[in-house]
DNA sequence: AAGTATTTGCAACTTAGTTGCGTTTGCGTA
DNA sequence: TACGCAAACGCAACTAAGTTGCAAATACTT
């Protein structure tokens, strides 16, 4: 997706029929400009002092991921890292990798794997979810 | 694997070089019987009465994760479930499905989804885990 | 049987995420 | 522009999975 056809957040917000709010804006804004899921904590860093309350923030997230805006793209430490749900396909969004040196994850939107093939006994997939593990590029080469 | 090649706890712990002790016989038992990923919780439930403190399901699931016995499956509900590494590759479990309709999570050992093609950009990967989302069997006809 | 390193149980703690409720605010309508 | 109300917000208290420190118990070696 070119940077231009990104639409605005507010134009997210209006087309979702979820009212505009600053703080709203500001979430989806921090999410536009970020290069890998972010927490609710590295969201409520990146707002700063004038910050959300953390419910706020949650429930900003939770309405989102209702109705499409955002994913849950991962469950990492026991916490949820939330992305735009930008350049993602209907049943699958793109793998997501986590170094097992640094701890570091990267959204790997060039890889593609195959969904699995549905139907199997009777089990319909809506959705797929790819996780990797193993080293990023700096953990390798240091080792 | 068929049944009879299945290592019984007792050995397992032996070859791995751990203490053979009454409540990791059972858990490994009881993990060995089950069907799908066990929780904490549902592993304690299964011991009973004379079950055993949670802190020590933890370390010993802790324990036999790190020698590789038991993968962590999936992260559900922010629960890990467990099971035994059996039937898995060293790069990959079997997909793991979870019905949004009634939650239930089932092991589809029969789909097997192709690694993502590696290297990419430097990123070496060790470990594929795909996490399936949809409509079980009984939810299915019950729509 | 004795010695020791490993394992266990208990209590207290940590922390992501949730809930209830009273207050504020966006937005459609007059 | 002002009004009314549903949606959104902030605060405090709560929930629950998993962790930590430490003293007591136990498996295995000799």
């Amino acid at each position: 997706m070119k940077e231009q056809d990104k639409l605005k957040p507010a134009n997210m917000l209006r087309r979702a029929k979820l009212r505009c709010t600053r703080g709203r804006v500001a979430i989806l804004e921090i999410l536009s400009s970020a290069t890998r899921p972010l927490t609710r904590e590295q969201i409520a860093s990146e707002l700063g002092k004038k910050g959300l309350n953390k419910v706020t923030i949650y429930r900003a997230l939770e309405r989102f991921v209702r109705v499409g805006l955002v994913h849950r793209a991962f469950l990492h430490a026991r916490t949820w890292h939330f992305e735009l749900a930008d350049n993602c396909s209907e049943s699958q969004c793109h793998p997501h990798f986590t170094c097992t040196d640094c701890g570091q994850t990267h959204c790997l939107t060039e890889i593609t794997v195959p969904m699995a093939k549905s139907p199997y006994k009777g089990f319909v997939i809506d959705r797929q979810r790819v996780q990797l593990e193993g080293l990023c590029p700096e953990c390798n080469v240091n080792k």
